[in-house]
DNA sequence: CTTGCAATAT
DNA sequence: CATATTGCAA
């Protein structure tokens, strides 16, 4: 899996749309207005010509930086998100194309598919026989993260395991998942309203190592970063990008935050690295409805990871 | 049918 | 310890 990263068109084969999923060149891609609000530099016509030479450009700035921290990235963040990479890959297998209930996929066929299987649960076959269990989900920091964000942006009242996993949108997620994780991080939160600071318990690495949410909203709110339905648009596709990418990527900022139910569509864009930090400069996009293209490059929300 | 919780199980 | 399950009462 990891070694795929070395091929650089899997960087943008993977959950890039598709030729026909991309505005024409000859479009006007964001309308002034549009592009001011989210503080996108008027946008210069660009000539295919641009486009490939940006490609390029990122191809090479990645390469660069792959192969020059390649080192230090064998680390924790990499592996775990490895992991949590291996899971959703598994637990999605063929259907990709929304239908179905992630939940049913109880491995239904026996033959194959067991690689990535056995190498977290393996166990006798005494029992297992036909009992396909999915494997126990690890809370990545990432995917901790995620939790976080939706938690803090819904309010406590709408905070319930279902609507957090349907907002969370990772595949393979299921509710009984959230419950589990948001019992437990409740009782942390409760524990730690009454000591507010005490020795770092060794226990809670996860929690203990995440800024607070900031505004634990009080009730339903709305506006941004919600739809007329009340849902927020925030898919979480870490397949996206370049795995090295994943574990540093976080805040880096695209313009400005979108939401208001869409989603910036890129055609291309350029990436460059900053004090271990992302920085992307779209060059060509398009402002989506959410939810039309789970294919997007990504949809981008406040401190969104890009 | 979903939640929240506590007790258990793995 | 971290998660998953289960049983039950809202």
């Amino acid at each position: 899996m990891v070694e795929e990263v070395n091929d650089d068109r899997l960087l943008w084969e993977v959950g890039l749309p598709g030729a026909d999923d991309l505005t024409p060149l000859t479009l006007q891609l964001i309308p002034a207005e549009l592009a001011s609000a989210f503080r996108i530099s008027p946008e210069s016509s660009k000539t295919m010509t641009d486009v490939n030479r940006a490609s390029h450009n990122t191809f090479s700035s990645l390469q660069r930086w792959h192969s020059q921290d390649m080192a230090s990235m064998n680390n924790s963040n990499f592996k775990a998100f490895g992991e949590e990479r291996i899971r959703e890959e598994t637990l999605t297998e063929k259907d990709e194309t929304d239908g179905s209930d992630p939940r049913k996929i109880r491995r239904v066929e026996s033959g194959d598919t067991e690689e990535a299987d056995s190498a977290i649960c393996n166990e006798d076959d005494s029992s297992a026989k036909t009992l396909n269990k999915r494997p126990r989900l690890v809370w990545t920091p990432q995917l901790h993260k995620r939790f976080i964000e939706v938690v803090a942006h819904l309010g406590i009242k709408n905070a319930v395991p279902k609507t957090i996993m349907q907002l969370m949108n990772v595949e393979g997620l299921t509710r009984e998942n959230v419950a589990s994780h948001l019992q437990k991080y409740r009782l942390y939160t409760k524990r730690m309203q009454g000591q507010p600071n005490e020795g770092p318990s060794l226990s809670d690495h996860l929690f203990n190592s995440m800024p607070e949410p900031q505004s634990l909203r009080e009730f339903g709110e709305s506006g941004h970063l919600c739809n007329t339905n009340g849902h927020m648009e925030m898919p979480y596709q870490p397949q996206m990008v370049a795995m090295p990418m994943m574990g540093m990527a976080n805040r880096g900022h695209v313009g400005m935050p979108i939401g208001y139910g869409v989603a910036l569509k890129a055609e291309t864009c350029q990436l460059s690295f900053d004090h271990g930090r992302i920085m992307a400069n779209i060059m060509r996009c398009s402002l989506v409805k959410s939810g039309t293209s789970r294919k997007a490059l990504g949809s981008i929300y406040p401190g969104d990871a890009f």
